[in-house]
DNA sequence: CTCTGCTCCGCAAACGATTGTAGTATCGTA
DNA sequence: TACGATACTACAATCGTTTGCGGAGCAGAG
């Protein structure tokens, strides 16, 4: 068995003491070394092939080079680009990312972030629900480094990188106004998640903004964000109010959700009624009608969080928790379309 | 700042030596110590909340409890069941799971692989493609448990765990062949993956089965597993061959792009020409119509490779490498038919 | 009464790095 | 020549555990 090479191997090939060794292959203290010695063990070190040990290098300066990312349901495409976007930045600065899955239980969100800090993870990337406060709460004491992401939390005492969804759910109103709508509904998400709850306050909010009646009767909660709870909500609110010309979805399975329930109704989508989804998740592109979606840009959110993180834990412990909104776009497809024309039907 | 608490601590409180409150707090050393005393210690480490330091016990053991997943692409889809699996089943062994993204290269694939075993990972599941030899070369050397997952390596020397691509082509074609459909192509998977040339041979293998002609020409490859390359191969194909009445997609996008194909050319997906896809993606029962696809079990597969791996790094070294081939299911949705009754148009 | 064997626990050396401190040349200057 | 400053480098402690080894205490056998 080929043992790894140590510092010390290094070190003798290179005829110094490891501690020479150490400062000279450490960018920080190589100013203390002469040029000529760093030379020699900079040669040694490439001749040996050696890598420096993480667990012993981390058990002295209490780093790990590690980050640990909660992901409340790794099965949904949503956190791909997320985790994808996160890790691409990581790397870069030498750390490793720890995923952990929480299976959507907020229970499971706290023994993650248990074991993680554990392990002893420089920092936190949690994209859990809110409820997990106090798993937030010990790691705050633990002095571990924390990003928000996708979620945000009520007191904004942790930063986070969010979509703008009062922003995501404008350009969503805006178009459809621009195209004629004067009744419009959303289907929202569950008002105890932030995203369901500021979505539905955003919607309320454009639809005065661009000169419509803002009727709290014309949102329909949905109990979760799923296919099946859109459909029964956009049911129940096209049956309610048969006037209603374009849904704004407070998600895109919820607006597939509108899709089924327009068709249940005889009716056509982006003809008779125009949907709006929101995340743009895979494939909508291909659905019939192809989806016009707000656009959450996920894979930079990721990256943005990470480089939150990085600055938070480069920094000496005193920054602003600086949070961050990321401006979606809207993909424009075949699901909106002017509203029927009402005089010659 | 609440200083973490230590074994040292742990051996203070229960008036013992730091050594015998290491082995009492072990399991499998906790035989050699006496009774009452490891109850002392236990009720020690209890009321400090004693943690032990993986770094640590990583340093002395050479174990860091961690095994790293490498990923082509997080993005895709496909992975979030793999890696919700895995993670399930190592996490209730203690490990962690370090997740890696090759962004569908295998240089960076090559890389990640490198990063993990300096960081000492205690096993590796890799996800990623074939090309990447002299990695799981390298990590043979350092004696790293490892385990392919959905794709695997020619010479089988390490096990793997896949999808059944015989078994769920022969779904497919069985299904198409017992609704009475005579000529069925195949757009195929590029033949330099393996899941590509498996399922083409596959698919022609069946073909003969069923009683059928297996004519090559019935099948087109396309470049790569994405929509637009089956949209050009299903055109291509169904101008060839205007008398097929069903495609078998290698994947579930090749079949959306088939659908797209089959339209181009006036004809209806589940009537004139049937449809079916290659993994069930999310969604898929959501398009019009709702695809019919063979369905691989990811997550179970994920689990699987967890469990394999366990194994192996428990075994002593010796082990067979076991390699797994998983049944798929078919779901049946509309886009699969009879075909249309020639004799009376 | 001594010797052997057993059970339990403490001592100290690892594991591989980082880092404060002390020591040794070397040089410049008086 | 001697002395102080400067520039490197070696020594050794340390991070928190695990673990081989030896020693203490005790009981039973001869």
């Amino acid at each position: 068995m080929t043992d790894r090479t140590t510092l010390k191997d290094v070190a003798k090939e290179a005829g110094v003491h490891v501690s020479t060794a150490s400062r000279a292959l450490n960018p920080l203290t190589s100013a203390v070394v002469n040029t000529d010695t760093l030379e020699r063990v900079a040669a040694a070190a490439r001749k040996l092939g050696y890598r420096p040990h993480p667990l012993a290098r981390g058990l002295r300066t209490n780093r790990t080079m590690s980050v640990g990312m909660v992901i409340p349901d790794v099965e949904n495409p949503l956190f791909g680009p997320i985790i994808a976007g996160a890790e691409s930045v990581l790397v870069d600065d030498g750390y490793s990312v720890l995923i952990g899955n929480a299976d959507g239980d907020p229970a499971s969100a706290d023994a993650v972030i248990a074991s993680m800090l554990d392990r002893h993870v420089d920092g936190l990337i949690l994209a859990t629900a809110a409820r997990t406060d106090v798993a937030i709460e010990r790691a705050r004491e633990r002095r571990v480094s924390m990003v928000l992401v996708n979620r945000t939390i009520e007191d904004g005492s942790v930063p986070s990188i969010v979509g703008d969804d009062h922003a995501g759910i404008g350009l969503a109103v805006q178009h459809l106004a621009s195209l004629g709508h004067q009744r419009i509904g959303h289907v929202a998400g569950p008002s105890k998640v932030s995203t369901g709850l500021g979505r539905r306050q955003a919607f309320l909010s454009w639809i005065q903004a661009v000169g419509l009646e803002a009727d709290p009767d014309l949102v329909e909660e949905a109990d979760w964000f799923q296919v099946e709870p859109g459909f029964r909500a956009g049911l129940e609110l096209l049956r309610r109010h048969s006037e209603i010309t374009a849904i704004v979805g407070g998600n895109d399975l919820l607006a597939l959700g509108c899709y089924r329930a327009i068709r249940t109704l005889d009716l056509e989508v982006g003809v008779d009624v125009s949907v709006t989804g929101y995340n743009d998740i895979p494939l909508l592109d291909l659905m019939q009608p192809a989806m016009t979606a707000v656009r959450v840009p996920y894979r930079q959110m990721g990256a943005q969080a990470a480089a939150t993180l990085l600055a938070q834990m480069a920094d000496t412990g005193d920054a602003p928790p600086a949070s961050i909104k990321l401006t979606p776009s809207l993909a424009v497809r075949s699901s909106t379309a002017p509203p029927p024309d009402q005089t010659n039907p």
